[in-house]
DNA sequence: CATGTCTTTCCGTATTGTAGAAAATTCTTC
DNA sequence: GAAGAATTTTCTACAATACGGAAAGACATG
């Protein structure tokens, strides 16, 4: 920066974006809840002129982005849906982890979901069930804050201090049960615990009566790509089962580890530097 | 300049797309394909001019529906997928039938799938695999022909027969294996067959060494909103096991159709006609 | 160093998206 | 059923915006 003489606007290569596109895909956005909702009822959401939102609507309903539903309600169309699972498709992570995962929940008998980070926030992207449950929460596709859930925190622990302080911000953090950690600082704390013991738990801090256990899943580069989590109703995982299910959780995501190509033999403690070989270039 | 007058002007609204947003969109379907592309890769299959291509990308990142990936290379993005997934988020349809297919899985021990119909093509929305399998074909998302699968001959099945030229076209249909019916009148009498008797077979017609089973699932309407099928190699779904399976697939399509409030009782034929009420759409 | 491939930026132009308002439609309510 | 409210849809004039060719950078390859 520092600079700005452009005449007639700012020359940022940040601002080439196609507003007509954004707002296309604001309105995708805005259906993407899950509600199905009607046009002008999008077009508040989406903050965008009715007529505009109208003629954005019907562009993405031919494409079968948007799909009209009874009542003229609009709806994520199938289109869309075959778009997003091409995220999958390109992505060696769920081929390598489905297996893996299979067998973890045949083990532990509890529902195991893999999740990315993407920015502050945990995103699912791949749920195995166990038949002695029925979904207790985090569908595929669904958004959760990183400080109060198990594989957010592996998502957060390690990250560079500094950078877990800008996700987490200032603070008080939004609760949301009496166990949430609210304090930035105390979530910094929990995070050198994950560190030293390799994985996380969850008691109960983002839904009361849900507790997981989750570990990391790293990259051939050896950064932590995804967590892998087991989560239960908190009857099902009392303290003293933790640790043998913990076990269980980490040697998964280790496996998955491997054959994403991570090797972990050098790497007691995960690669922070550069390799120290005194050679020069 | 005397436009024509809008008195009966058969309402066109075929026209008021925005271009820039479709061909947004494009650039998105070519990335689902699930292969990486770089920019001029992307801009050939989507036939766009590169610095056009350029500036959609741009757009499309900055809002996470695509990622940049090493070497100058795109792929579809988080933010994409969460859309996509809004889609089962907003059915009914993939919750109810889970539980059912799980149920399904366990007893005969093969994969299940779940497809709707979009125009000339089946789509799966929802798969459960047997662990006896590792996955034959079909991720979700995926597109299929109607006329050599299972479930799309179930999704043909129960369309008027006018609809079913309509979409086959003239033939001869692309052939996969030496047992696919590349006649449309071929496959027009194979759905009467179905339609007799309730259940859908493919032979290898597909793929050599696939066999499956599908059955239809009705909504509250009673239209057939989904086709349910189990697929198996060719070896482990022998003719004379097939009235079996087919039975098991059935129950759990009837079992689904009813979950979602469609009721067999007075529809022995499967409602063809309206409510004589010649009110229209 | 020359050459080819690919990405990024620039910029003048007219194409295209825009939004207000009006028309048409649907939904309420009396 | 009629009157009125709340939608959705169409229309239009205007200028903001997306466009794409061309040129300038990157980066690799021979």
């Amino acid at each position: 920066m520092g600079e700005g003489r452009r005449a007639h606007s700012t020359a940022r290569q940040s601002d080439v974006h196609v507003r007509a596109l954004l707002r296309g895909l604001a309105v995708l956005e805005v259906l993407a809840q899950g509600q199905d909702l009607n046009l002008s009822e999008v077009a508040r959401r989406a903050r965008l002129p009715v007529s505009t939102t109208h003629r954005l609507l019907e562009t993405l309903r031919r494409r079968g982005f948007v799909q009209p539903v009874e009542d003229g309600r609009y709806r994520v169309g199938l289109r869309a849906f075959e778009v997003g699972m091409g995220f999958l498709r390109a992505q060696r992570l769920p081929d390598v982890a489905r297996p893996v995962m299979v067998e973890l929940v045949d083990r532990v008998e509890e529902t195991a979901n893999l999740a990315v980070r993407d920015g502050a926030e945990a995103v699912y992207v791949l749920q195995v069930e166990s038949d002695r449950m029925l979904r207790l929460f985090g569908q595929p596709g669904s958004r959760h804050p990183l400080y109060c859930t198990g594989v957010g925190k592996v998502l957060l622990a390690w990250e560079p201090e500094e950078e877990v302080r800008k996700l987490l911000g200032r603070g008080p953090l939004p609760r949301f049960t009496p166990r949430t950690l609210t304090d930035p600082d105390a979530v910094v704390r929990e995070l050198r615990v994950v560190r030293a013991r390799g994985y996380a738990v969850d008691r109960e801090e983002r839904e009361s009566g849900v507790r997981c256990v989750a570990a990391p899943v790293r990259d051939a580069a050896g950064r932590v790509a995804a967590a892998l989590s087991v989560s239960a109703p908190a009857s099902r995982l009392p303290n003293r089962r933790i640790p043998q299910v913990a076990a269980t959780v980490v040697s998964a995501a280790d496996e998955i580890s491997r054959r994403l190509g991570f090797s972990a033999v050098r790497n007691s403690p995960p690669p922070a530097g550069k390799i120290p070989v005194p050679s020069e270039s």
